[in-house]
RNA sequence: GCCGCAGUGGUGAAAUUGGUAGACACGCUAGACUUAGGAUCUAGUGCCUUUGGCGUGGGGGUUCAAGUCCCUCCUGCGGCACCA
């Protein structure tokens, strides 16, 4: 039993335990390195074997950086709050903060098996008070702050107040605010609470609104926008309806600009950016207003083609836009009413769903053109939306699809102004691209379109009807949630008015309920709690905070997990500043990953963090899917089951099996009989396979890892078979970290056999043995060169080309019967992140008494990696490159002769040498010289 | 529809970033040792009409040299989606 993988997993692991290995200290002399993985939220499936993927390519990288020198700081954590605990205790009574620990349990213990080395002192679970504390007092302070646009930065709302006093609502003008109110110094003196409540909560970055909601009546609470996938709720798949209601809302859109502009300086992969780009949504262009014929009053609208202008043949308002009642006429009323109300009956997915619909309605009302003066007539329509701009728009058919769309459909005219290429089949199709030249439109004839966008946006600023405007996709995020597990609003409410607790009144705990549902009058779960008031009798705000809430700062916490005066101490912040590697899916591009970025920028501003930025560097890990396996039961005789070869002649219906009772695609009969009480007694109709024997043949496809498919596998029985370090390097061994792929088992002996092999080189039978002599030259150009490698590679993220790397050294060191110290000491070390259990154990057997983790890393020898074919002296320094015609049959003696006689070559040579030689067809070769 | 990414053997994938395509591993074939092999070891393995020729989704281009750069088309994946 020469490679007992079992014994040494568990003897390291618990070393590392015991010594407290992988604890990060706040001081240090050393260079601060700070790794961290997106925490998982603790689900009662466990882990499987997708989710290590990211864990152990961070586990790699701290790993290495450990051995480079650096003080590494590599938490874990727990995201503990959460919709599948509710469910669960809804159904079963059983309180989730219990299934929470229990899975919490599980997870570490499946985390630890694997040999990754986390600091668990540091350990966070976001639903533990002292956690959520910090939470609670990061929503406190956004209360406390409103967005001030000139700074460009959040301030105390106090100052706002002190200017409403002295000024009146024109103080407000650089304040971001939800709408316009007007009032004078001596009005907002006279306003009583209340009143006053009523505007500051305009400003506020945490403030009460009435919104429309993604409102999702299976979970009974309200879903974030990236919550929502195809009008369902992601957690569930329940549909979801629109609804308004009164929410605490985060300003995040006040943030949109510097989110935006923070991405440049950000190392994520510009396929992370770009859907961040997208989502924020920044579109240029111009407010304009246009008045309403026979009213004192205009609309404004916002475009992005203030040049089409002279092409508007009609306007559009949004169902839900405040002006529709005001301009419709009174013959049109019925018409626009009936309209309104069939608007309504669509729910949101239907209107997602079928976009292709024209609909709209006349308002008998006109407008009046601001540079023609011509008559324009004011539509509704739904596919103007009334939460973006202004919620009304101007139409210009010819350079706008679906602006072409509803003329078509309405028979309204289309004015070409932009000539380009195929600007002549406007009337068939509109020409939407910002290219060609102004026709049709007066003083902006002739010009290109970019230059009259910036004419016309002059041209409507100096006549006082608009002015240059920004619009951003990016909504403000809604914060509260009708469910019970999930952070307490640390707010009460007296005569309406909310009111904050003080952190020395914090945290505010969950209150226990008998029950996990609504109350009967229709509450959140937290009405159940009768007697959770303040001292005062007040009652407390009974929605919970939504899951973000607590993954948005936890960064911050774990460099000072323990400190009860502050989320983050100064002195801590200012050692660990920013997170220099993140590790995680791209599934949280628009919801988590925008999120903390806006709370950490929100702390910055208030001084409480000292980088704007939280995660400097992103990698993020492929999904890694499951493969599921099927038998096909008779329709006919439900106790039959047919090889998959031969489904065609029956017909059948398609069962998940469990893939671990199938290998290679072959049913293990009795297993499956075993499986389940209903299959004991199943039949099989077999097929015969290559070598004739007859098996059951299951049917596979690639899907999503879940335990409904039973394709689950699970990380602890691989590494049970083959041992963590096989595990992990397989994992690394895949494929590149970044990319999605299906999990098979298939290559694990492979990788398995290298460790092994590995092992065995420098054992003799049970005993360890290492000679004392001098490494050769040979033996050392194997060693440097995967050292060389190694270091590279884990630097860029290759980790698959890492492993290869040591497979070919092990290789190589077999077959030179290699086992010196001088090689596996070095050796050991380089393959410790890859291999940490089996590299401790190497270690401690070449003698050394501390652990290989902090073992500095060894560094290549350039000398050692010299060409030999080729007896050229060599440098390193760049390389050049130059061509030679040459005879066909030549030597590398005529090569160098060459190469020495050619003109070009004294200057390029001149005090450097002859680096590589490359032969390539047709008499070339090229000279590397460096 | 718009934006981004990718396409290489039977399979997962490499390729010093423009320099001998297919490293490494799986699988497969043959052999050795074995009572046995789902153990271990050795050799072979891109394709073909094999003294040679062809090959990185298709077509074209730049270059002494293209998987890599440019144009174009096809296919797949991901994101956004009536965002004016």
């Amino acid at each position: 039993m020469p490679y007992n993988f079992n014994a040494i997993d568990k003897k390291w692991q618990d070393f590392w335990a015991d010594h407290e290995t992988f604890k990060a200290d706040n001081q240090s002399d050393k260079p601060k390195y700070y790794v961290l993985d997106m925490f998982p939220y603790p689900s009662g499936a466990g882990l499987h074997v997708g989710h290590p993927l990211g864990y152990i390519a961070s586990d790699i990288y701290s790993r290495y950086k450990r051995n480079k020198g650096f003080n590494v700081l590599h938490p874990m954590g727990y995201d503990a709050f959460g919709l599948p605990a509710e469910q669960y205790a809804i159904q079963t009574g059983q309180h989730p903060a219990v299934t929470t620990d229990a899975n919490i349990t599980r997870y570490k213990e499946q985390m630890d098996l694997m040999g990754l080395s986390f600091d668990w002192s540091r350990e966070v679970k976001t639903c533990d008070p002292s956690y959520y504390k910090w939470t609670q007092w990061a929503f406190t302070k956004m209360f406390e702050h409103y967005y001030d646009r000139e700074a460009n930065q959040a301030k105390p709302i106090s100052e706002l107040e002190a200017a409403f006093s002295t000024q009146g609502s024109s103080a407000a003008a650089l304040a971001d605010g939800t709408e316009e109110l007007s009032f004078t110094a001596d009005e907002w003196k006279s306003f009583d609470e209340n009143q006053r409540e009523r505007v500051l909560q305009n400003y506020r970055i945490a403030y009460l609104d009435d919104v429309p909601v993604n409102w999702c009546p299976a979970l009974g609470t309200v879903l974030a926008n990236d919550e929502v996938k195809d009008g369902l709720s992601e957690r569930g798949g329940h549909p979801v309806e629109q609804k308004i209601m009164r929410q605490w809302c985060l300003r995040v859109s006040s943030y949109a600009q510097r989110l935006l502009d923070g991405l440049d300086d950000l190392d994520w992969s510009d396929s992370l950016k770009e859907m961040q780009k997208n989502w924020i949504g920044r579109s240029e262009g111009a407010q304009l207003s246009f008045q309403v014929k026979d009213k004192d009053f205009g609309f404004e609208i916002f475009t992005t083609r203030p040049d089409t202008i002279f092409g508007v043949s009609f306007m559009v308002l949004a169902p839900e836009s405040d002006y529709v009642a005001q301009v419709t006429t009174t013959e049109q009323k019925s018409e626009v009413d009936a309209y309104l109300a069939a608007t309504k009956l669509r729910s949101q997915k239907d209107r997602q769903m079928d976009v292709k619909t024209v609909s709209g309605a006349f308002t008998g009302a006109y407008c009046i053109h601001p540079f023609t003066g011509k008559e324009i007539p004011v539509w509704v329509g739904d596919y103007v939306l009334g939460g973006y701009g202004t919620g009304a728009i101007m139409a210009v058919p010819a350079h706008d699809s679906r602006d072409h769309a509803f003329a078509k459909y309405f028979n309204l005219p289309i004015i070409p102004v932009v000539q380009g290429e195929g600007t002549d089949r406007v009337q068939e199709e509109s020409y939407d691209a910002k290219s060609g030249k102004m026709i049709n439109s007066d003083f902006l004839d002739g010009k290109k379109v970019k230059d009259a966008i910036k004419t016309m946006i002059f041209k409507i600023a100096e006549q006082g009807i608009g002015a240059k405007q920004v619009n951003y996709r990016l909504r403000d995020a809604i914060f509260s949630r009708q469910r019970y597990w999930g952070e307490p609003f640390p707010v009460y409410y007296k005569d309406g008015r909310p009111q904050m607790l003080d952190v020395s009144e914090l945290p505010l705990e969950l209150p226990d309920v008998d029950k996990f549902l609504p109350t009967e009058t229709g509450e959140p779960p937290l009405g159940r709690a009768s007697h959770w008031q303040t001292k005062e009798g007040l009652p407390f705000e009974l929605s919970t905070m939504p899951g973000f809430a607590g993954s948005s700062a936890y960064f911050l916490r774990y460099m000072d997990p323990h400190n009860n005066e502050a989320l983050v101490s100064k002195e801590a912040n200012e050692y660990w500043k920013s997170v220099d590697l993140y590790v995680g899916g791209t599934e949280h591009a628009t919801g988590h990953l925008i999120y903390s970025r806006f709370w950490n920028k929100f702390l910055f501003d208030l001084g409480y963090v000292c980088e704007e930025e939280p995660f400097k560097k992103l990698l993020n890990q492929g999904m890694i899917q499951g493969r599921s396996n099927f038998v096909y039961r008779l329709k006919s005789d439900r106790n039959k089951y047919v090889s998959a070869a031969l489904k065609g002649q029956h017909d059948t219906q398609e069962l998940h099996v469990d893939v671990n009772i199938v290998s290679n695609d072959i049913l293990d009969v009795e297993a499956f009989r075993a499986w389940r009480p209903e299959f004991k007694d199943a039949e099989f109709i077999l097929e015969k396979n290559s070598d004739g024997k007859e098996v059951y043949v299951c049917g596979h496809a690639v899907e999503k890892m879940s335990k409904s498919k039973f394709n689950v596998v699970n990380p602890d029985l691989i590494a049970e078979k083959y041992g963590a370090d096989t595990l992990r390097c397989y994992e690394m061994f895949l494929g590149p970290v970044e990319q999605s792929k299906p999990w098979n088992t298939n290559g694990i002996e492979g990788v398995y056999r290298f460790l092994v092999k590995l092992w065995n080189l420098y054992h003799n039978d049970d005993r360890f043995e290492v000679s004392e002599d001098k490494a050769t030259p040979e033996e050392l150009k194997v060693l440097h060169t995967v050292l060389k490698k190694a270091a590279q590679d884990i630097e860029s993220f290759s980790f698959n080309t890492t492993v290869s790397a040591f497979m070919i050294a092990t290789n190589d060191l077999q077959k030179l019967k290699c086992n010196k110290r001088e090689i596996l000491t070095p050796l050991a070390i380089a393959l410790s992140p890859f291999a940490p259990h089996t590299a401790e154990e190497l270690w401690s057997l070449l003698g050394h008494q501390e652990s290989i983790a902090y073992a500095q890393w060894p560094e290549h020898n350039e000398t050692f990696l010299v060409e030999s074919n080729f007896n050229y002296p060599v440098s390193f320094n760049g390389k050049m490159r130059f061509l030679l015609e040459l005879p066909v049959d030549f030597s590398k003696e005529e090569i160098e002769k060459a190469v020495l006689a050619h003109e070009d070559s004294q200057k390029w040579i001149e005090g450097k040498s002859i680096k590589k030689v490359i032969i390539v067809p047709k008499k070339i070769v090229n000279i590397v010289v460096g």
